[in-house]
RNA sequence: GGCGGGAUAGCUCAGUUGGUAGAGCAGAGGCCUGAAAAGCCUUGUGUCCCCAGUUCAAGUCUGGGUCUUGCCA
């Protein structure tokens, strides 16, 4: 099993410029583990790297669908751990701010079947129809270990944990005891943080460039390609918002707002995120000294080599 | 100038027949097993614009004032 490079945090911490200068020099391919930076035709507001980066460094598993189509961690995990393994890069550096998805291809996650759609409408629409509180009674009684660690009120994984029993006629919780152990990669899991008010700062000053840059653009021309406001890419925050003004009327400054405010709640939830994740290194990025990165990253080549 | 709305938590606003207040959002903390830029949980003492009056009791009624906003001139 190859070893591998992390750099994640925050949006708008830096870390991709930070992968991006140790992959140049030392030679090195990045991995994007970004939930958006998957979609083609959505570069400005995902903070995509330049075309020249592209050009200067190989990244992968940025551009790979379209805005109307899904993708999720497991996917991650099955995509990321082919890169690493069954290909000859060497030393690749995994960098994005998708959580989740790290963890995924970190730790693995239990092979479950795809859910026939049907049967996730079915479930959908039943909860609709139910309310929260029948769904979740139903869930309790199906797999309580599942419904004990929800709250009676998230849609989301109540509707999971039952359309995985009506889908497969197996409980959530049994995927999860068979979970295999994977034998552990060899990491050097980097987060890269900064004080609270200069992130927010940054990606205020940040949203108002894309802005700048094009973005307005952007997303209508996504309108114009067909794709729908509730599509899987359409939803990242910075396009949803200006969704709102080409299809709702939104005042535009009220929309940037927005964007700037649901961008700052990510990237506090990103750092709760942090805090219980085993990390080999957290660097304070106000206090960045390249000589000490690139000295403990040479030092886990070798160390790896 | 005339007539009518408003004035309550950082912001937008609820407050029923008078019993010293509560939602959403923000902020803060946390969770996270295929939607994760998602979803969810916890967290609300604030001269209820000011002054006087009625009342056992006023955000709530009465009078006066200040500010604000709409319509008519």
């Amino acid at each position: 099993m190859k070893p591998v490079i992390i750099i994640q945090g925050p949006t708008a911490v830096g870390k991709s410029s930070l992968a991006l200068s140790l992959a140049e020099k030392l030679n090195l391919d990045i991995i994007s583990a970004d939930s958006r930076q998957i979609y083609k035709y959505m570069d400005l507001g995902t903070a995509k790297p330049e075309a020249d980066e592209l050009a200067r460094v190989k990244h992968h598993l940025i551009d790979i669908i379209r805005p109307d189509e899904k993708y999720n961690a497991g996917a991650f995990a099955q995509d990321a751990s082919r890169l690493v393994d069954d290909t000859d890069l060497k030393f690749p550096i995994i960098c994005g701010g998708t959580g989740f998805y790290i963890s995924s291809f970190l730790e693995g996650l239990c092979v479950i079947p795809e859910i026939a759609v049907e049967v996730r409408n079915k479930v959908m629409s039943d909860y609709d129809k139910l309310g929260s509180i029948l769904m979740y009674d139903k869930l309790s009684e199906i797999d309580p270990i599942v419904a004990k660690r929800i709250s009676d009120n998230d849609k989301q994984r109540i509707c999971r944990g039952l359309e995985v029993f009506f889908g497969t006629g197996k409980k959530l919780s049994d995927f999860w005891e068979e979970q295999g152990i994977l034998t552990p990669r060899k990491v050097l899991n980097i987060v890269v943080v900064d004080d609270r008010e200069d992130i927010y700062h940054r990606i205020n000053t940040r949203y108002e460039i894309m802005v700048k840059n094009g973005l307005l653009d952007e997303t209508r021309k996504l309108l114009e390609m067909g794709y729908k406001e509730n599509d899987p890419g359409m939803t990242a925050v910075g396009y949803k918002e200006l969704l709102e003004n080409l299809l709702h009327k939104r005042p535009l400054s009220e929309c940037i707002n927005l964007a700037k405010q649901h961008s700052r709640n990510y990237a506090k939830r990103q750092l709760t995120w942090y805090r219980k994740c085993k990390l080999d290194l957290v660097f304070y990025r106000k206090s960045i000294k390249y000589k000490d990165i690139d000295y403990y990253i040479e030092k886990f080549i070798n160390e790896n080599n």
